[in-house]
DNA sequence: GGAATCTCGGATAGATAATATCCGTATTGT
DNA sequence: ACAATACGGATATTATCTATCCGAGATTCC
């Protein structure tokens, strides 16, 4: 059970999209600068964003990306599934169904209880996923940044924005 | 994010091994034939359930696997990780250290609030699979199961244990 | 004591997914 | 028309998962 990489990049470039003024975007190519990800492949996750409409693309020169919507409608679990996908963690075989003490399929109609289990584990991490918007990683970011690193930040946000 | 078939597995044979009589065990073929799956694939996941001490193997002949301890005192969480590996899901890379607003490393002391909220979701997760133990599992089993599965599984463990 | 049986751990391949890159297409602003 | 950008597909590389096999160690039966 592992995330892949690019969920962490994808928060991260979420989260600096919620820093840009209304009506600017940022190219992949300086969100991939600013995080010094490749390029390439930052740009496949932030294509997945887009289809799953949590960041919109301008296409043609002075595009970029901008979020879709705002930021405190932007949960981290939108972000999650749009990279993930939003396949569940944990996918039940129906081994019971199998082996020596197999009956015919009717008697199968309820979920096994080890699938409800793992159904439930997997509610509450979303849920918890869910319960947490861009604007909250934000407002965290915006309370215990260090001021070097905001001042930093500002500065290549003022080059960087179109 | 993904988890991987061996947890499934691993909990079928938990919940079958809790319906083994005291004294007696079950051997890795027999568990592998009751769910029908790759014998020596499934040796795997009961030999890594064996190292963290959810189950406990006798070698020899007439030897075989037993729980190690209660059912009760089996969280679903322990054998999650016990297959899957005790690792998060999500693990930070600290990109904000890279890139342009880069500072030195004393300004991070803190983690970043992206790590924080997976680390809430995580735990909520393991909080739900620690709340669930192995007796639930075989209570749900019991309540739920068609009265004809329960007769040929009985009918098999009474040839299977030893 | 010796042989048989079983678990345990490592070594080994193939299959699947994640990572990373490149190129052609569509779109838009200059 | 040209340049810059997003988009999608194709591809290569790497890691992980799935699956199998074999030898080592341990225990019981003869």
């Amino acid at each position: 059970m592992k995330l892949s990489q690019g969920v962490e990049w994808a928060l991260h470039c979420c989260s600096v999209l919620a820093l840009v003024p209304p009506g600017h975007t940022l190219t992949a190519a300086r969100l991939a600068e600013f995080h010094e990800v490749p390029p390439a492949y930052l740009a496949k996750q932030l294509q997945a964003l887009a289809r799953a409409d949590v960041i919109a693309a301008d296409p043609g020169p002075k595009g970029g990306y901008r979020l879709a919507r705002p930021a405190d409608r932007i949960s981290v679990l939108d972000i999650v599934l749009a990279v993930e996908g939003d396949e569940h963690a944990f996918h039940c075989e129906e081994v019971r169904q199998r082996g020596p003490a197999a009956c015919a399929p009717p008697a199968y109609r309820r979920p096994c209880g080890i699938a409800l289990a793992m159904g439930r584990a997997e509610r509450a991490w979303r849920d918890e996923l869910r319960g947490t918007s861009v604007a909250h990683l934000v407002m965290d970011l915006a309370l215990h940044i260090h001021p070097e690193a905001a001042q930093k930040g500002a500065a290549w946000m003022e080059g960087a924005l179109r």
